[in-house]
DNA sequence: AGATTAAGTCTTTTT
DNA sequence: GACTTAATCT
C-alpha cells in the first residue's frame, strides 16, 4: 500500500492537532463539531484517504454529503489523489436511497423502474388526492397539504399514525388525504422526494437481512452537515451503522438552516447519547475569514438561546472592516452593489471570488439587471430551472412513460406535448376506462380498440400513440442520448416546434442542450441506462448549478451559499420581513434559524463583507417603506449612525420617496386618445379609461387593430412622448 | 380539438 | 407578476 498520494496531497504536518484527531480516529462513533472555515471538508477527505491508506477497501466506505455538488467535488478531489480511492460511495442521502431502493426495493414492493416525482407532479397528485377525499379545496389547499404531509414523512409518520393521533376535523381529513396521496403515487409506481427516505428507512427497519447486508457493504459511514438531517435521514444513518458503529458525523449546530424541512438540530446535539462511546472533536479555529468578519458573526449568533456555546477562533490577520450600507430603495441597492463589484474587479478581484447572497430568489432580478448594465459576467445559482422548462419536461415525459408505463402523469404530459387530435374529452374517457379496469392510462391506450365511448378515428389515434411508445420501449436499453434524439423526431415534437416561430426555436435549442447533457451522462457512466438517467436528473438541485470555475460573479440565496466561500461577499436586504423573513416572525425557533442563516452568509466571506439594506422595497408590486433588520442591531451596528453618516443619502431617499408619492395616481394617469406603448402589443391609442383607483381598466386600440382592455396595475403601459 | 382570452390564485428557503 | 383554470371563440 502506497502512502505517496497521502503525504503529497495532505501533508500531515499541515493539520492541526484537532484535525489530526478527526482524521485518524478511524474506528467507532466520532462526532466532529466543525465551525465555519475550520477545514472540515479537508478533514473528511483526509479521513477517507487515511481509511484507504490503513487498508480499508474504498468499496466499504460510504460518505453522505448534503448536495450532489459537494459529492461530486469530493469524488474529484479523492480521484486526484491517486488510484484506489474511486470505489468509495459518495452521494447525498437521496441518491443513496435511490440506489438502495433499486437494490432491495422489491422486498418492500417497489419495482426498480419507479418515477421520482418533482414538485409539479407532486402537486398534480395532491390535487387528485384532495379531490377523491371529498373535502373542500379551500380548507385543504393542495400546496399546503404537500407541506404538511412532507413534514409527516420526514418524521416517519404514516397515514395510520396520523389517524390515531387525533380525531379533529383537520387531522382526520389530513390523514385521509395523506392516504389517498400515497395510493395515487403507488398506482403511478412513483415516489416523491420524501418517499425515497421514508421507504429506505422502513426497509432498514423491517428487513434486518437488508440492514446487515448494507452494514457489511458500508463498513465506514460518514455523514456531513449532520445538523441538517431530518428524522428519516437520522434513522437511515443509524440503520446503516448500527452493526459496526463506525459512524463519523460532521456538522455545526450554528449552521442548521433546514428546520422548515424537518431537519432536527437535536440529532447532532444528542449524538453522544445515541452513541455512548462517541469521541468528540471540536474544530473551532477558523482559517477562512478575517477577525473583523468573525467578530461580527460571533456577536450575532450569541443572540441565539438554543445552542452550544462555541467561539470562532480567528487565525488570520485583521483585515478590512465590514461595511453596512443603506440605500433609498431596492434598485439603488442593486445598482450600488453592482458598482462596488465593478470597483472590486477593477482593483484586481476575480469575478469568481465575488458573491451576492439574498433571502429570496425573486431578489436576483434587480441585481442581475444592474450587472447586465455594467457588463459584469454573472451566474445565478438556481439549477433546476432548466429541467423545469416546459419543453424539457415534455421531452422527459416521453422517456418517463417509457421506463414506467404506470406513470399516468407522464403519459398525460406526453400526449399533450403538441396537438395530435387527442384532447381533454378523450383523455377523460380513457381515464374512466382505465379506472374501471384498474389499469394505467398507457395500458388503457393499448386497449383503445375496446373503448366504445369514442369514435373509431380517435381509437386509432390512441392505438397509434401507444404503439409508438411500445416501439421506443423495445430499444430503450443502453445509451440515453441517441434514444432522446429518436424520440424528439419520431414523436413529431421537433417538427411541431419548428412551426412555432422564435419560441419554438429556443425550445428546440433547449432540447438539443438536454440531448448534449444526456450524451455527457452516457460518456461518464459505465453502464448508462434510461432509468438511472431519469432518477439521477430528478435529484439535481439548485446548488448543483454553481460552477466555481466559471469566472463569473455568483448570485444565490443564503441557503444555496452553504458550504461555499468567497473573498468578497455581499448580503442584501437586511430588513425586517425579509431577513428575518416575515413567515418566521411569530416563532422564536424560526427566528433563531433566520439568525443562523445570516450567520452562514457572513461566514462565507474570506476578506470583505458588504451588508446592505434598502429603505424602500417593491414587494408584491407595491413600493413599501422598510424597517432595518433586528439582526443588524444584534451584530452591533448603530443604524442611526449609518443614517447620519450619509445625510445626502437621506435627502436622496426623501427625494425618491416624494417622487414615488407623486406617482400615485391622483387622477386618471391615461387620458382618452393618448398614445401609449405596451411591451407586447406595441403602440396604441387609449379608447377608454375606467378610473377605479388601483383596479383601473384601460381600453386600448393597438396599431395592429386589436382592441384590448387591460388592468392598469398589471399592464406594462407607458406614455409615448410625442415631442421626442 | 385546440387556440385564445379572461379571471382567479398564490407568493421563503430546497432534496 | 407568474401561473393555472375556466370560459369562449374558431
Amino acid at each position: 500500500m502506497s502512502a505517496a498520494f497521502f503525504s503529497s496531497d495532505i501533508p500531515i504536518e499541515d493539520l492541526t492537532e484537532s484535525q489530526r484527531k478527526a482524521v485518524y480516529h478511524v474506528d467507532g462513533p466520532l462526532l466532529v463539531v466543525a465551525g465555519p472555515g475550520s477545514g472540515k471538508t479537508r478533514v473528511i477527505i483526509s479521513r477517507i484517504a487515511a481509511l484507504i491508506n490503513s487498508g480499508v477497501s474504498p468499496y466499504n466506505i460510504c460518505a453522505i454529503t448534503f448536495t450532489n455538488k459537494a459529492a461530486q467535488e469530493m469524488r474529484t478531489r479523492l480521484e486526484g489523489m491517486g488510484a484506489g480511492t474511486s470505489g468509495a460511495h459518495i452521494s447525498t442521502f437521496h441518491s443513496l436511497c435511490v440506489k438502495i431502493l433499486r437494490w432491495y426495493g422489491q422486498r418492500a414492493g417497489i419495482g426498480s423502474n419507479f418515477s421520482i416525482y418533482d414538485d409539479n407532479s407532486q402537486k398534480r397528485c395532491m390535487k387528485e388526492a384532495v379531490r377523491v377525499s371529498g373535502v373542500d379545496t379551500s380548507n385543504f389547499a393542495p400546496a399546503r397539504m404537500l407541506g404538511v404531509i412532507s413534514r409527516f414523512k420526514n418524521d416517519l409518520e404514516s397515514p395510520e399514525d396520523i389517524k390515531v393521533r387525533g380525531d379533529d376535523y383537520f387531522m382526520k381529513n389530513t390523514a385521509k388525504i395523506y392516504e389517498n396521496y400515497q395510493k395515487i403515487l403507488s398506482d403511478n409506481n412513483a415516489l416523491d422526494f420524501d418517499d425515497l427516505l421514508v421507504k429506505t428507512a422502513f426497509l432498514l427497519r423491517n428487513h434486518p437481512e437488508v440492514r446487515s447486508e448494507l452494514n457489511r457493504r458500508f463498513k465506514y459511514l460518514l455523514v456531513d452537515e449532520y445538523q441538517d438531517t431530518n428524522h428519516a435521514q437520522y434513522q437511515i444513518a443509524r440503520g446503516l451503522a448500527i452493526e459496526h458503529s463506525n459512524i463519523c458525523v460532521t456538522g455545526d449546530p450554528d449552521q442548521s438552516i433546514y428546520r422548515w424541512r424537518g431537519a432536527d438540530i437535536g440529532n447532532i446535539l444528542a449524538f453522544e447519547t445515541d452513541w455512548p462511546n462517541a469521541v468528540v472533536v471540536k474544530l473551532e479555529e477558523n482559517f477562512r475569514s478575517t477577525p473583523n468578519i468573525l467578530e461580527l458573526a460571533d456577536k450575532l449568533i450569541a443572540s441565539n438561546k438554543q445552542r452550544k456555546q462555541k467561539t470562532l477562533i480567528p487565525t488570520l490577520e485583521r483585515g478590512e472592516d465590514v461595511i453596512v450600507q443603506d440605500y433609498p430603495d431596492d434598485s439603488e441597492e442593486a445598482f450600488s452593489v453592482a458598482r462596488e463589484i465593478q470597483k472590486l474587479i477593477y482593483d484586481g478581484s476575480e469575478p469568481s471570488e465575488i458573491a451576492v447572497f439574498y433571502r429570496v430568489n425573486s431578489m436576483s432580478r434587480a441585481i442581475e439587471e444592474s450587472l447586465i448594465q455594467k457588463r459584469i459576467p454573472y451566474q445565478v445559482v438556481r439549477g433546476v430551472e432548466f429541467y423545469a422548462r416546459k419543453e424539457i419536461r415534455d421531452m422527459l415525459a416521453y422517456l418517463k412513460v417509457m421506463v414506467n408505463p404506470d406513470d399516468d402523469i407522464a403519459f398525460v404530459r406526453a400526449i399533450g406535448t403538441h396537438p395530435r387530435g387527442i384532447g381533454k374529452t378523450t383523455l377523460d374517457k380513457l381515464a374512466i376506462y382505465a379506472s374501471e379496469n384498474g389499469i394505467g392510462l398507457n395500458k388503457a391506450a393499448e386497449k383503445a380498440h375496446l373503448l366504445d365511448s369514442t369514435t373509431e378515428a380517435i381509437r386509432a389515434k390512441l392505438t397509434m400513440f401507444a404503439a409508438m411508445l411500445e416501439k421506443f420501449r423495445k430499444d430503450a436499453e443502453g445509451e440515453v442520448a441517441p434514444l432522446m434524439e429518436r424520440v424528439f423526431s419520431e414523436t413529431g415534437l421537433l417538427e411541431y416546434l419548428q412551426t412555432q416561430g422564435s419560441e419554438g426555436e429556443s425550445a428546440v435549442e433547449n432540447i438539443n442542450e438536454l440531448i448534449n447533457s444526456a450524451a455527457e451522462y452516457d460518456k461518464q457512466i459505465a453502464e448508462p441506462n434510461l432509468t438511472d438517467y431519469l432518477q439521477t436528473i430528478a435529484l439535481y438541485s439548485d446548488t448543483d448549478a454553481y460552477d466555481a470555475k466559471s469566472g463569473k460573479v455568483s448570485l444565490m440565496t443564503l441557503h444555496a451559499a452553504k458550504g461555499l466561500e468567497f473573498d468578497n461577499v455581499f448580503i442584501e436586504g437586511l430588513e425586517e420581513g425579509l431577513l428575518p423573513h416575515e413567515r418566521s416572525a411569530d416563532n422564536q425557533e424560526e427566528l433563531e434559524e433566520e439568525r443562523r442563516l445570516f450567520f452562514v452568509g457572513i461566514t462565507r466571506a474570506r476578506r470583505r463583507l458588504f451588508i446592505s439594506l434598502a429603505r424602500h422595497r417593491v414587494m408584491r408590486g407595491q413600493y413599501l417603506r422598510t424597517v432595518p433588520s433586528q439582526f443588524l442591531y444584534e451584530a452591533g451596528f448603530d443604524l442611526d449612525q449609518i443614517n447620519s453618516e450619509s445625510s445626502e443619502d437621506a435627502e436622496e431617499s426623501d427625494r425618491i420617496e416624494d417622487y414615488y408619492d407623486s406617482q400615485v395616481p391622483q387622477e386618471a394617469p391615461f387620458r382618452v386618445n393618448e398614445l401609449v406603448e405596451h411591451m407586447k402589443f406595441g403602440t396604441g391609442r387609449v379608447k377608454e379609461f375606467l378610473n377605479l383607483g388601483e383596479d383601473s381598466i384601460v381600453v386600448v386600440e393597438f396599431s395592429s387593430g386589436k382592441v384590448k382592455s387591460l388592468m392598469l396595475k398589471y399592464a406594462k403601459l407607458t406614455k409615448v412622448n410625442i415631442n421626442k
